[in-house]
DNA sequence: AGCACGCCGACT
DNA sequence: GTCGGCGTGCTC
């Protein structure tokens, strides 16, 4: 056939497909890569389909050859295309950007593999309990299709156990597995064991890897010499033969949804492949996202229970602790469980979702805010650089002396962070080793495996942190977890705030007493009436749940609607004012029944980086409609649009900042 | 997303 | 006069 089709990663505007003269050599074919000639320049194109005839509207004159087949044996198959255009339709994203986010950008295929076999692979199969033992016989048993599950248990009841044979369970039948976990905390941990209990039938693709590494899996992992991969989100697309099972480990995870175009959510994509393969998908978690925990009730997931704490353990007594006459940042209870936890020869940690030393600026005389020049935020403090630094977009300048707007001295930083509890901690116990572990400290590769390393060995008394303190890790040691300031986050406009806070202090609880029946957990706040935080005290997942979704419902927010956001960014505010206006204009006359949009307004972060930012949500009781419904407003709103207004579309949002 | 073309201000 | 700022438009 003398033509052939492809597509660029490239965000398309009306035409997304590109025809070109077939190679004089006859090595393009549907699948691979190539290098095309396209517009002034030469870009990589994914061929993905050979045809004979040119439609009407297209001269051959206008045809150009490709420059060069990049790939020798195809890197996707139909299947695989069949998903990309699954998800180029539902994330509502060019073709060519979903395969890009599909496949490996890497151009070599090289020697190396992520495991070796090793003495004793088969070894260390524990002793399943009952509740683990049946667990798993529901997920590799013969049941009804589409077969879903969710492995609901407490940390430590031995989730990751269930998992493993599960997989191992499906291999010994020749199919194979996919393995997903979040982002960091978890992705090298879990590989390693994969990697130790699969040898070389185990592979790992993760964002560490060198480009070519991860192609060179990849095509292992396609000519089904790997049947389990273990990853993060972007491992729910590995090309795996046979596919009968995904796990998503930590369902609830933020990392699972991807922050640019495409922007998937893995869980999503991992329902759709599933049901497409006919393969089993089985979530786990302590604490289920609102959604999970609804289909569960729904009977439409299937719950299996895991009650009870493996190793000895027990569930740690949680105490909700007030911040309000704290002199620092560490109560009077917490400072004397520290010191009662070091005296018996074990360990804290201590969790805080906040870097920095201040961050606010506040000036008592004139009421001046210290605010990034390019973002609508506050400056933290980082009393380690010198530096008032912006979390968003790095902007810094160095700390006032005094008010800089009318010099007062009544002028300061409020509110801490982990370098404030750094200090205090320090100054407090003198003889006690801390380390504390956030991105400012984990810069450069490995450290934070490195300190991780430490404390397990018992080289640290005090291990200090933000989130990647907070998931997925076993220190037998640790007996007491503080949870210094549990607020942030709640005051947040978004109406998942009370699920992560409830989720973290959850899942950092879990972090103490997993080997010993003495744990504690100190949740320190200012609302100690908040829902939120009285209900993770308690451990009350049913109570949170039920008041959560009845609220959920209330507001007609997820999961009882689906969400559609535009945002507009644009150098000049009233550019992103008029885009949102004129969208919202379109839209109006072509919501679906039962639907309605919100805005268009500022974004609760209104400038980040000088672009000035407007949003405005689509919101529905199906997404079927509300898909058909974007898809003319966004025809219309091609035409017509200012060039100097970015739009960026975002089909189940997880955040609205 | 690139990448060149083109149309206006600063400088030799 | 021209060098280069970046705004605009196109890509088989």
């Amino acid at each position: 056939m003398p033509y052939l089709d492809l597509v660029f990663d490239i965000p398309h505007r009306d035409r997304e497909v590109f025809t070109y003269l077939m190679d004089p050599n006859g090595a393009a074919s549907p699948g691979k890569r190539a290098l095309a000639p396209f517009g002034r320049r030469e870009s990589l194109g994914y061929i993905i389909a050979e045809k004979a005839l040119l439609p009407r509207d297209v001269a051959e004159e206008s045809l150009k050859p490709l420059r060069r087949v990049v790939d020798k044996a195809p890197v996707f198959d139909e299947g695989d295309l069949a998903l990309a255009r699954w998800v180029a339709g539902y994330y509502l994203c060019g073709l060519g950007e979903a395969l890009a986010a599909m496949i490996p950008s890497g151009r070599r295929v090289g020697p190396s593999s992520s495991f070796q076999d090793e003495e004793g692979i088969t070894g260390e199969s524990l002793l399943l309990s009952g509740e683990q033992q049946r667990a798993l016989e529901a997920i590799t048993g013969e049941g009804p299709s589409p077969a879903l599950f969710y492995l609901y248990g407490v940390t430590g009841s031995g989730k990751t156990e269930v998992f493993i044979r599960a997989a191992e369970e499906f291999l010994a039948r020749g199919k194979s597995v996919i393995y997903l976990v979040p982002e960091i905390s978890l992705t090298h941990q879990t590989a390693e064991a994969i990697g130790r209990r699969f040898g070389s039938r185990a592979a790992t693709i993760h964002s560490g890897m060198s480009p070519s590494a991860r192609l060179n899996e990849w095509m292992r992992i396609r000519k089904g010499e790997v049947r389990i991969v273990a990853g993060p989100r972007s491992a729910v697309f590995a090309p795996v033969q046979d596919l009968a099972l995904i796990i998503i480990d930590e369902e609830q995870d933020g990392s699972y949804k991807s922050g640019s175009t495409p922007r998937y959510h893995a869980r999503q994509v991992a329902m759709r492949r599933a049901a497409l393969a006919g393969a089993a998908l089985v979530m786990g978690s302590a604490t289920p996202s609102a959604e999970a925990w609804k289909l569960m009730g729904e009977g439409r997931i299937r719950r299996l229970d895991l009650t009870r704490r493996l190793a000895g353990g027990s569930v740690p007594e949680i105490r909700p602790v007030s911040l309000e006459h704290s002199p620092g940042c560490l109560s009077e209870e917490l400072r004397e469980e520290i010191r009662k936890t070091a005296l018996l020869g074990r360990q804290t940690i201590l969790f805080l979702n906040r870097r920095g030393f201040g961050y606010f600026y506040h000036c008592h005389s004139c009421g001046y805010e210290l605010t990034c020049r390019h973002c609508s935020v506050s400056l933290t403090y980082h009393k380690g650089k010198g530096r008032a630094v912006c979390h968003y977009c790095g902007y810094s300048v160095p700390p006032p002396t005094a008010c800089p707007q009318c010099g007062s001295l009544e002028a300061a930083f409020t509110g801490f962070g982990t370098e404030t509890i750094e200090e205090e901690v320090r100054r407090t116990f003198p003889n006690l080793r801390l380390r504390r572990a956030d991105a400012d400290t984990t810069g450069r590769k490995g450290s934070l495996k490195e300190t991780l390393e430490i404390f397990r060995a018992g080289g640290i008394d005090i291990l200090l942190g933000t989130q990647m303190v907070a998931k997925g890790l076993n220190f037998p040691g640790v007996r007491l977890v503080g949870v210094v300031f549990a607020d942030t986050g709640l005051h947040l406009p978004d109406f998942r705030a009370a699920e992560r806070t409830f989720s973290l202090i959850v899942q950092v609880a879990g972090r103490a007493g997993r080997y010993f029946p003495d744990g504690k957990v100190i949740v320190q706040t200012l609302r100690l009436r908040d829902p939120a935080i009285t209900r993770a005290c308690a451990l009350d997942l049913e109570g949170f749940y039920a008041a959560e979704l009845t609220q959920r419902q209330a507001l007609n927010f997820p999961p009882y609607t689906r969400l559609i956001r535009f945002t507009f960014r644009s150098r000049e505010a009233d550019r992103a004012d008029r885009s949102g206006q004129r969208l919202a204009a379109i839209a109006a006359p072509l919501i679906p029944p039962g639907a309605d949009f919100l805005g268009p307004a500022e974004c609760p972060i209104g400038i980040i980086a000088g672009n000035h930012r407007r949003h405005l949500l689509l919101r529905g009781p199906e997404m079927g409609p509300l898909h058909t419904a974007a898809r003319t407003i966004l025809d219309h709103y091609e035409k017509g649009r200012d060039s100097r207004v970015y739009l960026e579309i975002d089909v189940d949002p997880v955040s609205l900042l």
